[in-house]
DNA sequence: TCATCATCTTTTGTCGACAAACTGAGAATA
DNA sequence: TATTCTCAGTTTGTCGACAAAAGATGATGA
């Protein structure tokens, strides 16, 4: 099987490039708590640079949408709300339809016989009981290559680039873990029948069918899990 | 007739703000002709700042999608192919559908009264005989009220604040201009009808298909400006 | 004549220092 | 007691200078 066809970081070739990375990184990866405060002076000499490649390396963060600035005040990490979320839901809804239905003209016979075996292998993965990381890498795997399946380069930077290092912090933030992997398996597979017939319309459809049900289903966890905490501190 | 509700920049407070907004202008108005070098030291001088606050405007220029940079190398004015403006009619056709299904619901009587008296007022310019700067103006009204009206915060942003400057770059770069006013008129129309009756979903296929018109339409007069072009040069 | 290489100039990346703005604690007043 | 004002400390915005990399120019050899 081929390597994920994952949106990869680009190697870092100058100082900025490196401690953007690391900062994404560690926003990503839950190192940095929503909402700090991010500090030039104390992360520059953290990071053994100047104060001047720091501030490039937050100006990059910011463009990326990982952190917000203030003029004369300083940059704090993003607070992801439940409101936010939805709406890169409904803008993931809107894309990825896209994504699906030019990527299902656009694409090879080979790299779809390729992501129906990405899916089967979700089968097995689900049949074999591992709920865990693994299942999650291939669903990751699955969008992306229809996304790169669009051959449409911006369509791609923005949901790579932009919308699902999104995603990723909330999940990070709220450790929220929505898998509902029989439903996914199937819906993934009748996307893939639609492109392996060339139907684009159909595959947009389904895509959007797919992307609002997980929309619904963060909303619903996100809810239980409010309940839950309410009753806790009761 | 309440004042234009188009996404207007922000005040500049810092110097950097200033020069960014003073760059953005000037590349948006053909000051900046696409694929020119920008380069530090002069540009710095000519605008009488320092080269760290010129290169933190370029910083933002590049988050917004207007200049690239590379790294050792610097910054270019982008340049747009008809490819790539295509790709951005494309993630139009898809987000600006689902602004129209989200404004049908969000958006308040009187604000779609308003859009009806805009569609109105543009049907009065075109048979007035008046194609030019103002009725533009009006059509881009008419697209910023809706994507305002979908409330989704995100959306607002990626629209306005990222690809339409693209899309006012490729007008000026090519000096295209593409009304087709009577269709667009009726199109506009038949949105604003799905709107009234609270039809999102009509909302979303016509402003869909209104943009896929205008798409074609974009690349049908760069075919003929590009014929054109090459019977002259023979 | 053309290609290749060495050298020099220009430009970018990086750094430390200064000035302006904001933040917070404590004093003064209603 | 609550509110406002003052003032010191810290942080950000801005600047000029140095080092490294890229690009241009001219010399050398096939």
């Amino acid at each position: 099987m081929a390597t994920a066809a994952s949106c990869e970081e680009q190697e870092p070739v100058t100082i900025a490039d490196r401690v953007f990375n690391q900062l994404r990184e560690a926003i990503l990866g839950g190192k940095m708590a929503p909402g700090q405060k991010i500090s030039e002076p104390e992360l520059a000499s953290s990071y053994g640079v100047s104060r001047g490649s720091l501030r490039e390396a937050i100006a990059r963060l910011e463009s990326s949408n990982l952190v917000e600035r203030k003029p004369n005040v300083g940059a704090r990490v993003i607070t992801l709300s439940i409101e936010e979320l939805m709406e890169i839901y409904h803008i993931r809804e809107a894309l990825e339809g896209m994504a699906a239905r030019l990527a299902a003209g656009n694409m090879e016979p080979e790299e779809i016989a390729e992501l129906r075996k990405i899916v089967e292998m979700q089968r097995n993965e689900i049949s074999g009981g591992n709920y865990a990381y693994f299942l999650k890498e291939v669903d990751l795997d699955f969008h992306f290559r229809i996304i790169q399946g669009s051959r449409n380069k911006r369509l791609i930077r923005l949901l790579c680039k932009d919308l699902y290092d999104l995603v990723r912090f909330y999940r990070v933030s709220f450790s929220a873990s929505s898998p509902r992997p029989e439903q996914a398996y199937e819906e993934h597979s009748a996307i893939v029948a639609a492109m392996e017939r060339g139907d684009g319309e159909m595959a947009e459809l389904l895509m959007r069918h797919h992307i609002r049900a997980s929309r619904e289903n963060a909303l619903q966890s996100f809810e239980a899990m409010q309940s839950e905490q309410a009753t806790g501190q009761q």
